[in-house]
DNA sequence: CTGTTAGCGCGTTCAT
DNA sequence: ATGAACGCGCTAACAG
């Protein structure tokens, strides 16, 4: 028989629930005596006993569950993030409740409504957006929050971050060895702390090695998502100023990139490089194979739990740890066309 | 200020907490004066009231989180299906919590038993394996249950499924339109329900087409896993059996004997064509981009909501729902090389 | 060391 | 139409 509770093993081991409580919670089970705490925890063993998450949670005001803001699962980099989040909160017994944002204000805003109102004890918040209002209110209400993969303006939440500069830093390194001078960026939406991270290295290499800035090869996208960086790389084509390599703000955008490339005959990488961030799953196995910066998902995910579980046991103080990344170097790399062997848009 | 409860809005309202109970449930609230009621409701809102869905939960037995049990969710086949299963949620003000139980018994149980305890008023479960004892349990103890994307021997459980059987005849007849007649076949694993209907669609098939059975050109996967689907291909390599096309269990197989194609120099499609199943995001991005048979995911993922959601509510009896699938045909399959120029095997 | 009591926030019954 | 009281399952404070 499963769905005991502690009245029915008090009744079975002739004690009071109150015993039995003590005697099942291993942080109290010294303060009752070892023989009928033995007894106790066999009987409960044998009726089955599961303890009621909720019942507790109404007394000690703890879920042992926390909200996972996600912006979109189907985003291959999401379900790594996750994979480690979940195994970290497993190991304390606790439980996430995963929803996606689709980066979206007011779903955001349902969602931590939702997710309140099951009494979460914290917040894993993946979602990029920056100005986050929605964020804000729930770090004032001293609630724990922790964001993964972007930096939070509030000081009151602790951050989990892959090196996006030195990242980018690789890849421009890699790019300009190659023997690029005209590159693209297409950068991440504005917004998010990844796209400005991203787009501030990108100009800090650019001074590095000399490379003049140029206006017309910076595209943004409004979005991280493959029909966005179609639109910026076409747009980039419309504009005609020549470039040979495009670092773009993510895989997604990558993958967009190489449609719009794909459709306008212009070979990958023979006359245009493209290069890639977060090394998603597939993305060695498209044609070509991507090159791209590694962030390490699961300890993201894995790490960023374990600070939000700090931050609820012991009020840990706020802090930000940053992953190192990793260059891939795959076949959507290659050295520039030379001059004259028909470099586009010259 | 937000975070108020029952009692703070009963105190500023000056009624009774059960009065503020009433008013603030739509179901009850023709119970009390509209007058009253439309004061309460205002005082809620300036007050910030949320429910406390645990303080609900222990009164109602209704937590309305339902738990969502995914093998993977980095296989791109289950984020699609979340989606659904979570927009048909919203909807009803549910929210699910998702965990990953790699198939494996032990964790699955693990899970279960974290989610019941969590007081979750039904599963969702997409984890394939069928000699399910744990979901046995549960469905023994009257909580309701829906299985996606497998069946369950048990008829305790609602079901929702793509039309395995229709998408492998479409595969079949597509190879032997092109002129395929030793087809192999990487089934699943034997003890997931799709492992067995499509492995018997595919015999079904060769009798449909009076084409021989060779044991010898079936390979069984122990997971559906890129891996498992290397190692297949290797052993149908090694067996010597001469084929030219592979009908592989799901996409990750597929993906796992194109793999296996590869470094044994044999082109896809030229000498041997493959076709996957379920149709994953990046299928087509796939160098050769994949021959498969897509599922509707997110509609599998809604319509198991919803049935759950019924059965929550109404206690509506079991039910199997059958979702149409459709052939994808892309590059990896083409006609069979013509005799005597390099068919493998030959 | 163990029993008793109280209360977490809510919905519901029973009075009035 | 509303107030009062109870209890869902659990833990914590207090007695003894």
């Amino acid at each position: 028989m499963a769905g005991a509770k502690l009245a029915d093993v008090a009744l079975e081991a002739g004690v009071h629930v109150g015993t039995v409580s003590r005697a099942l919670n291993p942080a109290t089970r010294s303060r009752v005596n070892a023989e009928t705490a033995a007894r106790i925890i066999e009987v409960a063993q044998r009726l089955g006993y599961e303890v009621n998450i909720t019942g507790r949670a109404l007394r000690t005001q703890r879920t042992q569950t926390v909200g996972a803001l996600i912006p979109d699962l189907t985003n291959p980099l999401f379900p790594r993030i996750v994979r480690g989040v979940e195994d970290s909160l497993e190991k304390a017994g606790y439980t996430a409740l995963i929803t996606n944002t689709d980066n979206d204000a007011q779903r955001e805003r349902r969602m931590i409504a939702a997710l309140t109102s099951r009494q979460v004890d914290g917040f894993l918040i993946a979602s990029a957006r920056l100005d986050d209002q929605a964020l804000k209110e729930i770090t004032e209400e001293g609630v724990p929050v922790v964001v993964i993969n972007r930096t939070s303006a509030d000081a009151r939440a602790s951050a989990v971050i892959a090196d996006d500069s030195q990242g980018i830093a690789d890849v421009m390194a890699h790019l300009v060895a190659l023997g690029h001078e005209r590159i693209a960026h297409l950068a991440g939406p504005g917004d998010t702390s990844t796209g400005q991270a991203r787009l501030k290295a990108f100009e800090a290499a650019l001074d590095r090695y000399g490379l003049q800035h140029r206006s017309e090869l910076v595209v943004r996208a409004e979005a991280y998502t493959i029909a966005a960086g179609t639109r910026c790389l076409r747009e980039l084509l419309k504009r005609g100023n020549p470039f040979t390599a495009v670092v773009a703000g993510n895989d997604l955008l990558a993958l967009g990139a190489l449609d719009a490339l794909k459709e306008n005959r212009i070979p990958c990488p023979e006359r245009v490089s493209v290069v890639g961030f977060n090394d998603i799953d597939f993305a060695e196995r498209l044609s070509p194979a991507l090159t791209t910066v590694r962030v390490p998902k699961y300890e993201l995910g894995a790490r960023g739990a374990e600070l939000l579980l700090d931050m609820i046991y012991s009020g840990r103080e706020i802090s930000t740890v940053t992953l190192p990344v990793t260059l891939m170097i795959r076949d959507s790399t290659a050295p520039p066309p030379l001059p004259g062997t028909g470099l586009f848009g010259l």
